[in-house]
RNA sequence: GUGGGCGUAGCUCAGGGGUAGAGCGCCAGAUUGUGGUUCUGGAUGUCGCGGGUUCAAAUCCCGUCGUCCACCCCA
């Protein structure tokens, strides 16, 4: 066992062979889909100015409050290791000013929080998020939402859900709030100790608690829309419309509240069973936010990486299937075979074949074991023979075959280019 | 920040005061130029780390770090 002092910090862990194949796979997967709806990554920096956090997710937020990376660098500037990607991507977008509308960007690495980490949530977590900038439409959101169950099916991810609802505007917002703690507060000695503090703090978060009584209450107020605009509804119901044109199935879910302070409008979740407490894959919404006297507007959302990769590895996957594979493993039968063997390697390195050599000349058999398990097609053995012959021994590792061919018929049957 | 479970070989785990174990994996052999199956043999550990109790601690106690799960909250 090793020592404890160079353990990964808690919550934080290296991702290896062979699950890094899995995410490889992830990533080149979600690229493709987000090119073909004209989606352009955009690199933001891991650390920034903790003020930008602060604008962007609000100050109330528990995010803001106690789960960012924050410290003062060299210069005594007050910066932080990015909770998530979107303020990034907003003061980004603010710089483009009135340009901004119609911009498509996506981000994907890493974000950090100190939580306790549980199934689902790590202190560095890996995020694929959109934005697509522009005011209000429908139709974004729709469209967003749709990509999203693209995405998930090209990764072949069975079994999620989209549970869908509005915030309504900012003005709907303390509607919203001062209704249901009119509506709530005559039972308020009937919610638990968390609600009755939710009750003042953060209403919304009543209508999701998990405790029986709570449940109940909440199942008994009006749904959140009845407080908010005609517009508003509508906007909803738009999005619902347009979903349903798109045969893209999406639940609309009265109770689902999204945290952040940005949300404006369209919230959405897609939820996976047998993910435990952390269930949301993926969590989107329209947003509103105010950033240096501009005003960013647009629609994205966030997928938790580690937590489609638990999906995928629950559905038998393990990223062995997509693991690189030497196409031929060259074997060394005797130490004056061993330098032309290297050159050997070399030049089919150099074409483009991906192949391995044992360097430090173990034994004939220890060498094919290592072929074997390095899963090589394909096996060359040359020694003594070969090399008073000239020619190789090339080895068939599936059906055991072997014959002595020469140079130009190697690189034939390892379907070699021609230099 | 709160509560609970767990740290023993590379991996999965058994052992709960008296000299450290299994399976898998790894290494080497099975008439010396060939892998996968089989057989035989072998190596591996500060029992996470630090302190305490004891003649004696992997085992009991305290602390600490990590891990898992849940709460809070979130992707």
């Amino acid at each position: 066992m090793g020592s404890v002092r160079f353990q990964p910090l808690q919550g934080m862990s290296d991702i290896a062979s062979p699950e890094v194949f899995l995410w490889q796979a992830l990533e080149r997967k979600a690229r493709e889909t987000l090119r073909i709806y004209g989606y352009r990554e955009l690199r933001t920096p891991i650390l920034e100015r903790t003020p930008l956090f602060i604008r962007s997710m609000g100050e109330a937020t528990d995010v803001v409050q106690k789960e960012m990376y924050r410290f003062e660098d060299r210069g005594g500037r007050d910066i932080a290791l990015r909770p998530e990607g979107t303020a990034g991507a907003m003061r980004y977008a603010a710089g483009l000013g009135p340009n901004a509308t119609g911009e498509r960007l996506y981000y994907l690495g890493p974000m950090f929080r100190c939580e306790r980490p549980q199934a689902g949530r790590k202190r560095q977590f890996h995020q694929l998020g959109t934005e697509a900038l522009g005011p209000p439409l429908p139709a974004a959101d729709a469209e967003c939402i749709a990509m999203q169950v693209q995405i998930l099916a090209a990764w072949g991810l069975g079994g999620s859900e989209v549970k869908i609802n509005t915030r309504g505007t900012p003005e709907d917002q303390v509607a919203v709030a001062s209704g249901l703690r009119e509506a709530l507060r005559p039972v308020e000695g009937q919610l638990c100790e968390d609600c009755r503090r939710r009750l003042d703090m953060n209403v919304l978060r009543v209508l999701d608690c998990k405790k029986a009584g709570c449940r109940e209450r909440a199942a008994a107020l009006p749904p959140i829309t009845d407080f908010m605009a005609q517009a508003s509804r509508e906007y909803l119901d738009e999005v619902l419309r347009l979903l349903e044109r798109l045969n893209i199935l999406a639940t609309q879910d009265p109770g689902l509240v999204r945290g952040i302070d940005y949300y404006a409008h369209t919230v959405w979740e897609i939820v996976h069973s047998g993910l435990g407490a952390q269930d949301a894959l993926s969590g989107g919404g329209r947003y509103r936010i105010e950033l240096e006297g501009a005003v960013v507007e647009g629609v994205g959302f966030a997928m938790g990486l580690e937590r489609v990769v638990a999906v995928l590895q629950a559905q038998g996957q393990t990223g062995e299937e997509a693991a690189d594979r030497p196409r031929v493993w060259i074997v060394t039968q005797h130490p004056s075979a061993f330098e032309e063997n290297l050159l050997l390697a070399q030049t089919l390195r150099l074409r483009g074949v991906a192949c391995g050599m044992d360097l430090a000349q173990r034994s004939l058999k220890a060498q094919m074991r290592a072929a074997n398990r390095a899963g090589a097609a394909w096996v060359v053995v040359r020694g003594e023979a070969e090399m008073t012959s000239g020619t190789f021994a090339l080895k068939e590792m599936a059906t055991g075959q072997q014959q002595e061919v020469e140079m130009p018929e190697l690189m034939e049957r390892l379907e070699v280019l021609p230099a």
